[in-house]
DNA sequence: ATGACTGCAAAGAATTTGCAGCAGA
DNA sequence: TCTGCTGCAAATTCTTTGCAGTCAT
């Protein structure tokens, strides 16, 4: 478990107490190379289908996603699901929702750029911009 | 009621029969002038408080919706509320998203370019892009 | 010790579904 | 008449909440 202390840190830093199952869920979410886009449903399955012993409640899943949003180190993002995504990439990025399977992809934040965004209204500022490309399978 | 004949022709040219509740939604959301945006809890709000005598139900107001949808007389809309929300202009455009009121505002899609959309992953095509901004109270 | 966190179960909110009866064609 | 539509209530799905017991500090 020596490797945890960076997430352990990571906790701290976001005021978080580093209980186990955060722990375990942060080494789950942050300690792998390619950005990750999950549910708490996702989460869940993938968590507690390891553990055959100590199973993680969901509650505790909507917790501790919500402290990490809060926290910064995770982004909700929108899609026509209806359904709470996150992301454990949190710069500035857009993705790819494909309907077909209900599956979220980074776009390279480098490639969008958008153009004349207009002023919010009066009294009213943009707080941020969120872009989802909606793909399908090719017409056959 | 001879103005509705336009809307009955609305409903046929989409393939639904047009029954009375139907009709009265679409004179509703169609007959107006500007466009607007709404979700079902709102439209159950608005119409069925005029009517003291015939409510029509929540089912019914899914089902049409969603109808309307499937036609194209509607279009969806995301938001960071997990919801749906509708909005009768169809055509591309993008909207503002105020989070403090839960209130939509749609943007002339004039204003907006989004430069250099990338491929879709291969297999797949580009169905649509959502761009939401969304919007907080000047920070005072 | 104290305050925060977890887990459970119940509640809540939004939406969907099944089906009997009704109504448009 | 016949199929599609409506309305009701129950069911589903996702998420939040209350609270007693537990754990981190």
């Amino acid at each position: 478990m020596k490797e945890n202390l960076k997430i352990i840190d990571k906790l701290r830093s976001s005021g978080l107490r580093p209980t186990k199952q955060r722990v375990q869920i942060a080494d789950f979410l942050f300690n792998r190379e390619k950005t990750f886009h999950f549910t708490v449903e996702d989460l869940d399955n993938l968590i507690n289908s390891k553990n055959d012993k100590e199973k993680i409640s969901l509650a505790t899943f909507y917790n501790t996603v919500h402290a990490f949003t809060k926290a910064g180190q995770l982004k909700e993002i929108l899609t026509k699901n209806n359904k709470s995504y996150f992301d454990t990439h949190t710069g500035p990025h857009n993705h790819f929702f494909d309907q077909e399977d209900n599956k979220l992809t980074d776009i390279n934040s480098k490639e969008i750029q958008i153009k004349n965004i207009p002023n919010a209204p009066k009294g009213k500022s943009i707080k941020d911009v969120d872009i989802i490309i909606n793909i399908k399978n090719d017409s056959q």
